[in-house]
DNA sequence: ATGTATGCAAACCATTTGCAATGAC
DNA sequence: GTCATTGCAAATGGTTTGCATACAT
């Protein structure tokens, strides 16, 4: 699990090359911590993370970093809120689309593999698409069982 | 082209009446303002827009109603960047998928109605869809050339 | 040695909140 | 008359910016 960080981090040092971009141990360290993630995560929770494990990272630099790893393709970008943006490894974004519950706000994951296909094979005209988010918007199980049972209080609506 | 505000009109006050909130005319000039916008919109736009015809509505107003539309399922939230939230008439958003330039941040709509269907024919346990959106991140034609010309100059990388 | 990257604190700005005044019911 | 709604101004909080210091090259 840990290895995709041993992928990725050969192909940091070839962007940060590449680009003519200093190797620092702040930009190895953040792309360490978010190979770690299950998932999607915030500054928060990687800055979070950053200062109970290898050492403290400042905002700044994270948002710097972080922006570096996207222009690196190595991570997206996802709005799923108004609140706080989240990312994700961009080789897991691409296995999965993403359902979000309107009430609770909570994000889960679906695999649509065939849809993930009639996607990539869109013509579109005058666009090079790189990346595609399918966000689902609706009712979690929980939220949907709360509604219902304050709902039975009111029956005459 | 205006009709739509006759039907929406109506939907609102069955929202309005059902919730037991209250009728005010800038609910009403706020929702006519919004179908006159070809496509998506912005606070800020909606803001100037209303100040300019009609009259006046408070920031605060606008965030309020635009919450109670949402509510009422006439329009939906889109955040396409990280910057200021964009809105749309449901009814529009639902007829489209949103092609979104990661270099300029021009936003394109495109049709798509077999990729909709199979949406909406999507099994998903546990998870109520009531609304979902596609966003397909690349280069339009424009950056694209921008970028080529660029890169003529740099032969050697 | 040079100039990029970092950390800090201040600035920014869209959105939210508190409260007094207004007006729908 | 009552209480939801509005407008205003202040507060909030995630993100950005400016600048002095640190450090990769």
């Amino acid at each position: 699990m840990e290895n995709i960080y041993t992928d990725l981090k050969i192909l940091l040092t070839d962007y940060l090359t590449t680009q003519k971009l200093r190797k620092t141990d702040e930009r190895y360290a953040i792309l360490e911590q978010i190979c770690l993630f299950p998932s999607h995560f915030d500054i928060c929770m990687l800055y979070d993370r950053l200062k109970e494990t290898n050492f403290r990272v400042s905002k700044a630099t994270l948002y710097n970093t972080l922006d570096i790893l996207i222009a690196a393709d190595l991570i997206v970008k996802h709005q799923f809120t108004a609140k706080s943006i989240q990312y994700e490894l961009k080789a897991m974004a691409e296995t999965h689309s993403h359902l979000i519950c309107s009430m609770c706000g909570a994000v889960r994951e679906i695999r649509d593999s065939s849809l993930k296909r009639d996607i990539k094979n869109m013509k579109i005209s005058r666009f090079t698409p790189m990346f595609h988010t399918l966000y689902i918007y609706g009712m979690c199980s929980k939220c949907k069982y709360k509604l219902q049972k304050n709902n039975k209080g009111n029956t005459k609506q």
